[in-house]
DNA sequence: TGTACATCAGTGAACGCGCGTTCACTGATGTAC
DNA sequence: TGTACATCAGTGAACGCGCGTTCACTGATGTAC
């Protein structure tokens, strides 16, 4: 609930509840930084909604401190604004996951950090987590840029396997039911945060040590 | 895909491209009639729509061939009509699934029978799954029927370890894992119907067999 | 050094639309006397 | 058997609102000559 503040959090930045702050004209050649005031303002509201058929594009104007018709200098459409936010956003997050693992000891401790970090991200972002996965864009636009999450964490799951700390077994259908079972514990929670649900963080142990064979360190 | 046409099934049923159909007024002491009328397109177009808030009270209008006035005969707001849409559509799905486990061997034969039974009806229903499960009503509004699955899929493995069926351990801790793994699998489908999933089937047996400690029939 | 002009970074008014909801109403059917 | 009246099952016009998008525009800043 409470938000963690964190250096490469892009998203959350510089929130405020009055947000009539003055915006001047940027300088010449600068015409740039108001798209990632747009990208950012897009994603403060889209995590506010969670679903992005209610985000209007007059609504982030808004939020930036613009005229709803300055939008149109930097994206073609409503539907363009929403999907260059969340592509920017799913890039951070990979980003960021990459940079989780990094000092885990060994493969399995890496993609259980890897899983451990998406949770917490997800707490701190679970609207975006819901537009990102649940919202109905994903059947009218096809979200490429998602694929790479899957594909890293199917090979985090084939490191396990390759350095003998899992069974041997088809990484790809291993990592799938990984990721549905973690998908799954993940949105129960999102969408009925107000239920009182056990840890995350044992239910994704449990999912490693049942569905891909991770013997964990404080397992039992 | 297809649309399977089941005696049970009160969405799909009289569904047609045009709907122009001419709506005489209901004799008298039968204005409920309406009510169940407005239900069923309600649960028509928030299956189509797969959102809550993107369903309007005129359009469930427009479906039945009333005016957008009368649903206000029935029901106090628009708030008020989904709710009671879902309470419906959920009722019907727990009957079903308890109707579906009929004829089952054991009470693993039934617990499978239940999983399978709900993923064919999401593969049915997806856009009332997601309305039920990930729709933003659930954050605004408490849908306390969801509470009844909930129980009797824990009942469901409790009886698989009473009988000796699965290994003796908290039904209700090893049952959320089941329903998260679950929820996640056909989530995943259901948001992403074009990407090229593996058998549903199976993976609901790798959950039971993994998560749940059953052995099934044909297991390996 | 001056000045005409192009470019950049935006703005404000207006459009047509669908929405939830309120209001006063209509017209058929039953019922009390 | 007649008739006044209540009830039921709806309807149609209207309200104010926020929306996406288009259009013509403004005014500061740089640049060619």
């Amino acid at each position: 609930m409470d938000e963690t503040p964190s250096a490469q959090d892009e998203i959350s930045e510089e929130r405020s509840p009055a947000r009539r702050r003055a915006r001047g004209r940027n300088p010449r050649g600068q015409g740039e930084r108001l798209r990632d005031e747009i990208l950012s303002a897009t994603l403060r509201l889209l995590n506010d909604l969670g679903d992005d058929e209610a985000l209007s594009l007059r609504a982030v104007a808004r939020e930036v401190g613009i005229a709803a018709t300055s939008v149109y200098i930097h994206f073609e459409d409503r539907d363009a604004l929403v999907y260059a936010a969340l592509e920017r956003c799913h890039r951070d997050l990979v980003r960021d996951l990459d940079q989780a693992e990094t000092g885990a000891a060994d493969p399995a401790a890496r993609l259980r950090a890897r899983l451990l970090f998406l949770g917490s991200w997800v707490g701190r972002h679970s609207g975006l987590y819901k537009v990102l996965h649940e919202s109905t864009l994903n059947q009218r636009t096809h979200l490429a840029f998602k694929e790479d999450l899957t594909d890293r964490t199917t090979a985090a799951v084939q490191r396990c396997m390759d350095a003998g700390l899992a069974p041997a077994d088809d990484a790809a259908a291993v990592s799938l039911d990984l990721r549905a079972a973690v998908h799954g514990a993940v949105s129960m929670r999102v969408n009925e945060p107000d239920l009182p649900w056990p840890p995350l963080e044992d239910q994704i142990d449990r999912f490693l040590t049942k569905l891909v064979g991770v013997r964990l360190p404080g397992g039992s």
